[in-house]
DNA sequence: CCGGTACAATAGGCTCGTCG
DNA sequence: CGACGAGCCTATTGTACCGG
């Protein structure tokens, strides 16, 4: 329920520019939700500034607004905004209007505007926050086993059976070792965390991934991550960046259509003992982590994505 | 050049629902 | 009941920047 509190005046100048960037997007304030609001606090934010420092949002924004319409007109957004929403990280406000569930800190959104089409469009001004980073899933043994095709479980029961043959003591069932493992850390630490049980389960695993992973084609990798990894509706809305630069009479602002999330040139690597990175365009797209639910060898296996 | 610090990335862990 | 799966949370580590 984040309701991100404001306080330094960097975020303050940076609300006036968005309020006023979401005003000149149509000269209007009878379009925005919560129109009354969203004056008030801007009167609020503006008098807490100097009236330079107001001035150049203003102008910056009326240049965001311009060039932000070319856009729209120019990539699939054309028609007429007949809604728009300045949730202040607000994201209940931001999931009403579109019907599902969004999160701003991934979705880095200032301003949503919807067209008379009913397409909606995020505008993040001069972006400082939220990473755009896509929300990625933590998928359990079993879903991997199931959507690779592949027997990885061994990998654990062999560990375990070693492990038992070195600490005959312990107990057979997972959640009792578990149990021991964390009253007795210092035993745990010495001789469970990190150790060579670990390492071959996480090795074994990783590695049988890795080896079918880089039997796929790029589509059907690319189809593999998104459909398992990510999150459905990932980066929904779809947003761009509109940044406004200049003081003093002289502005410009600019667009930076971010690229579509896309599984381009996609490779892989190994990283440390329990990881795959995978790149896309030679960026970093994500990490396939094998880890344990909690205590190592005593607790279920699963990955995330990172 | 240095320590400090604020923030990002990472590793590790909890909770709770489901299933056999 | 025991195991598993998945989302979410937190503690720790890494890093990039900043003022002195």
């Amino acid at each position: 329920m984040g309701v991100k509190v404001t306080s330094n005046s960097q975020s303050v100048g940076a609300d006036v520019n968005e309020i006023f960037f979401g005003y000149y997007l149509t000269n209007s304030w009878d379009d925005f939700k919560d129109s009354d609001k969203v004056q008030t606090e801007l009167d609020e934010r503006s008098n807490r500034l100097d009236d330079d420092e107001v001035k150049n949002q203003k102008e910056r924004a009326k240049v965001m607004a311009k060039v932000t319409l070319e856009w729209m007109e120019n990539n699939g957004y054309d028609g007429n905004i007949v809604k728009k929403w300045w949730p202040k990280q607000n994201s209940g406000m931001i999931s009403q209007a579109i019907g599902y569930e969004i999160d701003l800190d991934k979705n880095p959104l200032d301003i949503l505007v919807q067209t008379d089409k009913g397409k909606f469009l995020g505008l993040s001004a001069k972006s400082t926050k939220g990473s755009g980073k896509p929300p990625f899933k933590n998928p359990g043994l079993g879903t991997i086993e199931l959507t690779l095709g592949l027997k990885l479980k061994h990998h654990y029961d062999d560990a375990v059976k070693e492990m038992l043959k070195e600490f005959p003591e312990l107990p057979k069932i997972n959640s009792e070792r578990k149990i021991i493992f964390k009253s007795d850390t210092e035993f745990y630490e010495k001789n469970i965390q990190g150790s060579k049980f670990v390492q071959h389960v996480f090795e074994g695993i990783r590695d049988d991934m890795y080896d079918k992973l880089i039997t796929l084609s790029q589509e059907e990798l690319w189809d593999y991550v998104k459909d398992y990894w990510m999150d459905a509706g990932f980066l929904q809305p779809p947003y761009i960046i509109v940044t406004g630069r200049g003081t003093d009479g002289k502005y410009a602002a600019d667009i930076n259509d971010r690229d579509e999330l896309s599984g381009e040139n996609l490779t892989l690597q190994k990283i440390g003992c329990d990881k795959i990175r995978i790149f896309s365009k030679g960026e970093k797209l994500l990490d396939m982590r094998v880890k344990f639910e909690s205590q190592h060898m005593a607790t279920s296996i699963k990955f995330s994505g990172e």
